[in-house]
DNA sequence: TACGGGATCCACT
DNA sequence: GTGGATCCCGTAT
């Protein structure tokens, strides 16, 4: 069952914590992908140093972030990867969730195609230990990039469902690859499930 | 296993 | 002109 707008109009911090265990959806055109969410950044504009919103401003890049709840935010980053995030909160609220690792679900041969460019029967282990254990690399897996920047994903082409109701406990510390921010590199704002092995950093 | 540097580019200043 | 919400590979332990 698709998500629909309600579901990324809370709280960016709940919708953080909700995120994990549900599926994204992408649909290229020439093959379905799906990958479970393990793990997930909150990043909260105005008040937050770490958040490209910081302070309220309003770039092109990061005009995104304002944009309705359920919005795809798609940047590129060091030049060479793209990072997926969720716009959370409400319209003209600069807040968004960083998917920042995956597990996969359907379409594994289609990532391993995307990421390295082999079937995934080809890949060794550390290529299959590494097809979506972190943002930029699952983005590539999934095929995200900066032209589903602002997609909706109330649509059908990318958009979450609901995952399987399997207990998980959820593990809250901090961000990572954010030392310039201050303060806010200490807030407790990364979630993850115990125990997956597809967690980015432990 | 852990650390360090290079790749590569566009929005922002 | 600068630098980043990253990844990968080489070198060292």
């Amino acid at each position: 069952m698709k998500l629909d707008r309600s579901f990324y109009s809370r709280d960016t911090l709940i919708l953080a914590k909700e995120l994990l265990g549900k599926v994204i959806v992408h649909k290229t055109g020439e093959d379905i992908l799906k990958g479970k969410i393990v793990e997930t950044e909150a990043y909260l504009g105005v008040i937050d140093k770490a958040a490209h919103s910081y302070g309220g401003k309003k770039t092109k890049r990061v005009e995104t972030m304002y944009g309705l709840p359920g919005t795809a935010y798609v940047y590129l980053i060091y030049g060479m990867y793209y990072c997926f995030n969720i716009v959370a909160k409400e319209e003209g609220v600069p807040e968004a969730v960083l998917i920042r690792a995956i597990e996969p679900i359907e379409g594994v041969n289609g990532m391993a195609l995307y990421r390295y460019g082999k079937n995934y029967d080809e890949l060794n282990n550390y290529q299959k230990n590494n097809l979506t254990n972190g943002p930029g690399k699952l983005s590539m897996a999934l095929k995200i990039d900066k032209t589903l920047d602002k997609e909706d994903l109330c649509k059908d082409r990318l958009y979450l469902e609901e995952g399987q109701q399997d207990k998980f406990n959820i593990i809250e510390t901090t961000r990572i690859g954010i030392d310039y921010a201050e303060e806010a590199k200490d807030f407790p704002y990364r979630f993850y499930i115990e125990g997956n092995p597809y967690v980015s950093k432990l």
